[in-house]
DNA sequence: AGCACGCCGACT
DNA sequence: GTCGGCGTGCTC
């Protein structure tokens, strides 16, 4: 099994199997165990009454009493003897919906998942749940119980008779046309076929118009049943596969081969737990990763499977969607954030019932159900916004290859700049690497000038931070009519406000932080709990008239570079300019030509290709390099990187400039390479030498309180638990902290943590356990959580 | 998480 | 004299 790839949830996994086997066998079902939405780390036990355990599956949602209120709960197996040390349960009060809502895939990958994460699994299935049927609901409040035999909602959706209109071969020229009949027939025949809601945009009463058409051959219509939300229905102008490069055909090959060894009659792989079966694809930007997903994904459907794509939140653009529809028309659910409830529930529903078969989402996207999953990609892996940073601390990339393994579904991880733990993987012959080397487009890449911040002294425009190399591209860009891209990761006009009197930095109230100061929203600002408050003229500490502003945000970026390089249209974009869809907007600006230079945060670093931008400077590389964690390193290359893959994508050869204090650090120098290699060498090496992961695992246990002394006192506790297990006493496991959070103090709450950190993934797993056991018998009022894997430090 | 039970302040 | 504050305890 050394090719397994979460060796330590092997075995409650075949615990589980030998228990859904037994569950199979025993007529016996007189008790359900149920996982309840309440953040407990324990299954509840249930009796059944009269016939409705004929109905019960495991991934029913039934209704149980609990705590004193009636709780939607999911049926997760049957026993037929009470756990030992309950004398008493209640019993089940119905039924939710006639069939389960998981399917046994999905049920089995949540469970494993919430196991994997320490994470009460009511609440993991509750997350990934469509919301609960009000029927049921108000029935179950009337009746006090749903039998078997009521009629409850079903899983599927509901359809209605809509009309389809073709284009026929029939040529208009001997034909007079009115100008209704005219613009239905244009929009007809501009696409494979369309629906009478698209025709109704368009034309008043497209019934007469359509008939009209018909009856002179122009068209042919057709009624068919369909989902009756028009969510799934768009109209997009369809596309043929293009012809795929060498590197292109050889990774489609290997993924086909091993979609195909899976899928041959659905069954196991030819090697229990083989996981090579799972990807790492390797292609720089512009390599056509995205033509490779396009075509894995075609294969699965055309073997009758599923496919999953799962994208950074701010990947999941108009454009990225456009694509899949050009290429899958309707048969795609995209899942994103911005859907209202019932938009969920339609999308899920479609997966559910098979409708759909395809879903694009960004993180939690993970959970869809779809069906018969064949093939899960996870694009641009490496991004930490796969991390979720709150409740259910998962990684959708980890958690995308344990589903895929569970599924047999073929997992591809695409990245131009892949984790080190993926690389590693691949290195280790864990996951296959399949490399795209070339960029398809002709473009070579760009040159990289790194600018010494602390040699080069002020630039022309007197701002520190426009060097004179930056300056120049600047002037050049302007001079031959292209446009500039400067990466700046610090929203607001000044960062921070200090008192040159007292020397106090002007903190949040609530947060351990300095506040910001945004000059055109006329206020100081917390990044982190959104307090604002008027910029007063004294130092809030010694009253002092002394504040002066320090450092510089893109706000006071744009204003220096509008005023320096007059009259250059100097656009910005990060989250004050982006609300309510003015990302889409500055861009198209961009894209038109109306924005000479652009000043952002991350979201300009992502995506959209833009022709024209032949200067990108990133202001000061140091920024993400200062993050206390040891992944600040490869967070840097790999923004480097991405932000260095922005220039030069049309005719014009594209230039990059980094400005920072450390242009000897490894991340800044290959960043500048464009070699990935040898950073991932470099990196390797030094998280080995320092124990880091991929060569051991971290745990991190988190507690906040109101009160500092409380939140110690139960950290220091936890600590202890850990302290005192065998693992961390043997030196299996090392105990880190307890300390103080960087941000010590965040919405008035005090943070301290310790780390847990082994190479035994089992033995770091038992000793996170028995601190989660711990805090599931009360820190109150403090709060506690276990970070398994965790991303961010702070 | 909620909802109970349980002991100390300002109001009909 | 009660209504109600939220501390801690438990949930098959």
């Amino acid at each position: 099994m050394s090719g397994t790839l979460f060796p330590e949830m092997e075995q409650a996994r075949r615990a589980q199997d030998a228990q859904d086997a037994q569950d199979a066998d025993d007529s016996s079902r007189r008790y359900v165990e149920v996982a309840v939405p309440v953040p407990l780390r324990r299954v509840f036990t249930y009796s059944v009454k009269g016939d409705l355990a004929a109905s019960l599956t495991p991934g029913c949602r039934v209704a149980v009493p609990f705590s004193g209120r009636k709780l939607p709960a999911i049926v997760l197996g049957f026993r037929d003897e009470l756990p030992e040390g309950v004398k008493r349960v209640k019993a089940v009060a119905g039924l939710l919906e006639r069939e389960p809502v998981f399917p046994e895939e999905l049920l089995s990958f949540l469970r494993a998942a919430a196991g994997y994460y320490l994470h009460p699994v009511g609440e993991v299935l509750k997350a990934a749940a469509p919301a609960v049927p009000k029927d049921a609901l108000k029935r179950l409040a009337r009746d006090g119980f749903l039998g078997p035999g009521d009629s409850l909602p079903g899983l599927a959706l509901t359809t209605r008779s809509m009309l389809f209109a073709r284009r026929t071969a029939r040529a208009t020229d001997d034909l007079r046309l009115g100008k209704r009949q005219q613009a239905a027939l244009d929009l007809v025949g501009g696409a494979d076929e369309v629906d009478l809601d698209a025709l109704r945009a368009e034309v008043n009463d497209p019934r007469g118009v359509l008939r009209a058409l018909e009856k002179k051959g122009l068209v042919v219509t057709e009624e068919r049943e369909v989902v009756a939300d028009p969510f799934f229905r768009t109209l997009a102008p369809r596309d043929a596969p293009p012809e795929l490069n060498e590197a292109q055909l050889r990774a489609t090959a290997a993924i086909v081969d091993a979609l195909t060894l899976r899928a041959a009659d659905g069954s196991e792989p030819p090697v229990p737990g083989d996981t090579t079966r799972s990807f790492l694809l390797h292609g720089v930007t512009g390599s056509g990763k995205t033509e490779v997903y396009l075509h894995a994904i075609a294969e699965a459907r055309r073997l009758g499977r599923g496919a999953l794509l799962l994208v950074p939140e701010i990947a999941l653009t108009p454009q990225l969607v456009a694509r899949f529809r050009a290429r899958f028309g309707d048969d795609l659910a995209v899942l994103h954030s911005g859907l209202t409830v019932r938009q969920r529930d339609d999308a899920w529903r479609a997966l559910r019932a098979g409708v759909v078969t395809l879903a694009i989402g960004a993180r939690s996207a993970l959970f869809a159900p779809v069906p018969n999953l064949g093939v899960l990609v996870v694009d641009e892996e490496h991004d930490s916004s796969f991390k979720q940073e709150d409740n259910f601390r998962y990684h959708a990339r980890d958690m995308a290859l344990l589903r895929a393994q569970r599924a047999n579904a073929v997992c591809i991880l695409g990245s131009a700049t892949p984790s080190i733990e993926s690389r590693f993987l691949a290195e280790d012959g864990r996951l296959g690497y399949l490399s795209l080397p070339e960029r398809a487009t002709a473009h070579s890449l760009p040159t990289v000038e790194v600018v010494d911040l602390s040699r080069h002294r002020k630039g022309p425009s007197g701002q520190a931070l426009i060097s004179a190399p930056l300056h120049r591209g600047l002037e050049r860009s302007l001079a031959e009519e292209s446009q500039a891209i400067l990466f700046l990761n610090r929203r607001g006009f000044a960062p921070s406000v200090r008192c040159t009197s007292c020397g106090e930095v002007v903190e949040c109230p609530a947060c351990s932080v300095a506040l910001t100061e945004h000059k055109r929203a006329g206020v100081l600002r917390c990044h982190y709990c959104d307090f604002a408050s008027p910029p007063g003229e004294a130092c809030p500490s010694c009253g002092a008239l002394a504040l002066e502003r320090m450092g510089l945000g893109t706000e006071k970026l744009e204003e220096t570079l509008a005023a320096v390089f007059s009259p250059a249209r100097v656009g910005r974009l990060d989250r004050d300019t982006a609300s309510g869809g003015g990302v889409e907007e500055v861009l198209a600006q961009l894209r038109k030509g109306e924005i000479d230079i652009l000043v952002g945060t991350q979201m300009v670093t992502k995506g959209h290709d833009i022709p024209n931008v032949t200067l990108v400077g990133v202001v000061l590389a140091d920024q993400s390099l200062a993050f206390p964690d040891f992944r600040a390193s490869e967070r840097t290359f790999q923004l480097l990187s991405q932000v260095a893959g922005r220039a030069g994508r049309g005719d014009l050869p594209g230039r990059v400039v980094f400005q920072t204090f450390q242009p000897d650090h490894p991340a800044v120098v290959f960043a500048a390479q464009h070699d990935y290699d040898a950073f991932y060498r470099f990196e390797l090496e030094a998280r080995r030498e320092l124990g880091y992961s991929p060569f051991s695992r971290l745990v991190a246990v988190r507690v906040d309180a109101g009160d500092d002394a409380r939140a110690r006192e139960v950290v220091r506790m936890l600590a202890d638990r850990a302290g005192g297990h065998p693992a961390v006493e043997g030196g299996a496991v090392r105990l880190l902290g307890p300390a103080p959070a960087p941000i010590e103090r965040l919405r008035g709450r005090y943070r301290h943590r310790f780390l847990l950190r082994g190479a035994d993934r089992r033995a770091l797993r038992q000793v996170a356990a028995s601190v989660a056991a711990r805090i599931d018998e009360g820190v109150s009022p403090a709060r506690a959580s276990v970070d398994v894997d965790p991303v961010s430090m702070l």
